[in-house]
DNA sequence: TTTACTTTCAAACAGCCGTTTGATACGCTC
DNA sequence: GAGCGTATCAAACGGCTGTTTGAAAGTAAA
């Protein structure tokens, strides 16, 4: 009825504005320091909201995190009708913009590389649906570069490597800033360090390749 | 006079407890997560202690931090007579099993590691007498491998590429130890580790030098 | 309108936090 | 031993945390 629909949501709004709210304040801080009352407070809800419709703060960043941006990056990188090379610069390219981006809608990144220092409960659910596919992706493109004369050890370095440098820029946030006051990351500075992570992790890969 | 100096002397013991307590507790937890109670309990002292001894949780923070170990590996590298890409590997060797080993007895960088994704007021001070050191320092190295052909801005994204490599096997530990949960940090690994990073690293710094 | 159910709300709860307090014990000078 | 700073201690303080409660409001079916 049109009446049964506009309760649901009403009650599915406050829900979204919850899951909104609470993305925002988990990008910015970590679990401990994220606040129910000031999730709450964003949401204009009352502090019990987060209890009733998620159970508790747990349940609520277990239902925030949503890889579904992430996931298309990669089916949408592996459909790619392109070389492995390019298709590496595609994927660090879009990568660093959906982690580096402040305009970009996805803070999922965000809290994701938060929970990698910092663990939380959720964190099983983060490297499950999230971390594990990346990096299962990231070693086929790299193992489509180098060929198979390179072992498989060698090859999870590599991509550590890379996703060390990706991470490196949103980690040491707070320090570059400090270090070089002038530094911001609007979209043309994020393509060039996309640019420079490419070119550098591509010798590095075709180093490797030639000295195994 | 002696008794002048045993007072002094016990007082200060219970000063070097606390701050080898709070060095061990603030490298396995964040700011917010380290409590004053578990560092005086470590330190068998009562919680007023750090309040006495410091005047805050802060302060303690702040007297904890000792960079003396670094600053040693940076001055013996620079004195050492040796051709820079070797200078560039032993770096990389002392700083990762400084950073990986846990039987090493300098927490100092673990703390410094976690205060970079997550700022507290000491930050400042790890900026100034740690982290800025080490890319000054590293910059330098980096320069003398490539010469004057790059720019200062290229250079500068060589050494991210390098310390981002460094963090992320401490950062990303926890999920590391998910994804393959054979992973241990002996010393044989570390090495392993710091060879990679050298090897890649040099590869993608010759690179760009060719390039530019 | 009555009934039953879902959602919101102010208020309170129990627990931990960093910090302060005032008393107590200690070490040393005189 | 008296006097005096220093260091330690149990206890409490004020504040913030996530969570719970029970009443109130809202909605939909009878």
């Amino acid at each position: 009825m049109m009446t049964e629909v506009e309760t649901r949501t009403a009650s599915e709004q406050t829900r979204a504005r919850l899951l909104d709210a609470a993305r925002e304040v988990f990008s910015q801080h970590n679990f401990q320091g994220a606040t129910v009352r000031e999730i709450c407070r964003r949401a204009e809800a009352n502090v019990a909201a987060v209890n009733y419709h998620f159970g508790s703060k747990e349940g609520l960043l277990a239902e925030a995190l949503n890889f579904s941006q992430l996931a298309a990056l990669l089916t949408a990188n592996v459909k790619a009708d392109a070389c492995p090379k390019i298709r590496l610069r595609l994927f660090l390219r879009d990568f660093m913009l959906m982690l580096l981006d402040e305009k970009n809608a996805s803070s999922q990144c965000r809290i994701m590389a938060r929970e990698l220092a910092d663990p939380t409960p959720a964190l099983d659910k983060i490297v499950l649906e999230a971390i594990a596919p990346l990096h299962e992706f990231l070693g086929k493109l790299v193992r489509e570069i180098v060929g198979d004369q390179i072992g498989e050890t060698e090859l999870r370095r590599c991509v550590y490597s890379i996703f060390g440098q990706c991470q490196f820029y949103r980690h040491s946030h707070p320090v570059l800033q400090r270090l070089h006051p002038k530094l911001r990351y609007d979209r043309k500075e994020i393509e060039a360090i996309a640019e420079h992570i490419a070119e550098f992790s591509l010798a590095g890969i075709e180093h490797l390749d030639k000295t195994q």
